[in-house]
DNA sequence: GTATATGTTGTGGA
DNA sequence: ATCCACAACATATA
């Protein structure tokens, strides 16, 4: 699920749940492969400490602590969070849990295990580290310009380099160029000014969308292409085979692959 | 058993 | 230096 809107859905979360929480103890089920700091030291840092904000960078969230160390994490393709009192309520595929001293908990939820957890400097050493560009939320058309410019590859494939637009996954880079109606394998450097600026509007306009509706698909508007995908759920109103079609000309939503990956587009709309 | 999956990173070839 | 195709990671769901 995680892409930009989901991991803003979780940040929004955790600021509600987390904060000021003094920490008693972490589990990692997995370090070596989810965790990219030691375990000790991970939990030395973390004992006796709080959550005190977060920030989020594209697809990346960090968790501020009052002593001033970082909490990195990214939630690949199936992460989640949870917040509970229980253990009996530890949500299948809990892979580390920050234990509260008042007995709540958190979880970092992830079944494929491809999300990541670690620790930083700053938010912004990070940042540069991971060659993380201005966050797609607030992307401008001048920004986006910059990041297309002299590259030839498919729009939709630079829409999923994290160094220009970071936080945009492989559902949003379908929307957006579905309204901005733009054929998902055009070369970048095909792109008008007009076009790039369009782009651009789409970009915003989704994700703001996509995070009002707190990342939940099937509340989306019904002209979004998102409900062609075959993942999504079908809202009560509408059949299934209505979602196989463009919601502004009917033709039939075709499926396939830019640069590995499963690419929904409208033939007739999309230039 | 088959196909597909919302992400990232590394590799090898052009 | 660029770009692309592809594999790998680990596991669920249809």
């Amino acid at each position: 699920m995680p892409e930009l809107p989901e991991v803003e859905t979780y940040r929004r979360f955790i600021d509600e749940t987390s904060l000021y929480l003094p920490i008693a103890e972490v589990d990692v089920q997995d370090p070596k492969r989810q965790l990219t700091v030691d375990l000790d030291d991970f939990r030395k840092t973390l004992r006796g400490d709080q959550f005190t904000g977060t920030h989020r960078v594209g697809k990346q969230l960090f968790l501020l602590t009052a002593k001033g160390a970082v909490v990195t994490m990214h939630f690949g393709m199936t992460g989640d969070v949870a917040f509970y009192r229980d253990e009996a309520d530890t949500p299948r595929f809990a892979r580390a849990v920050f234990y509260f001293e008042n007995g709540f908990r958190f979880a970092f939820v992830d079944s494929r295990k491809f999300g990541r957890i670690g620790l930083a400097k700053s938010v912004e050493a990070f940042r540069l580290q991971k060659k993380l560009g201005p966050d797609a939320l607030t992307l401008s058309t001048e920004e986006l310009t910059q990041g297309l410019a002299k590259k030839k590859s498919a729009i939709k494939s630079l829409l999923l380099d994290q160094r220009i637009a970071p936080g945009v996954g492989n559902w949003i880079a379908d929307e957006v160029l579905f309204q901005a109606q733009l054929e998902p394998e055009r070369p970048a450097d095909s792109l008008q000014p007009v076009e790039i600026d369009r782009l651009a509007s789409s970009i915003r306009e989704v994700l703001e969308t996509a995070i009002a509706a707190e990342a939940i698909y099937r509340d989306f508007p019904s002209h979004y292409l998102i409900h062609a995908r075959e993942w999504d759920e079908a809202p009560a109103s509408t059949t299934k085979d209505a979602h196989l079609h463009c919601p502004r000309c009917q033709t039939l939503i075709q499926k396939k692959y830019v640069g590995g990956r499963a690419t929904y587009f409208c033939p007739n709309c999309q230039v």
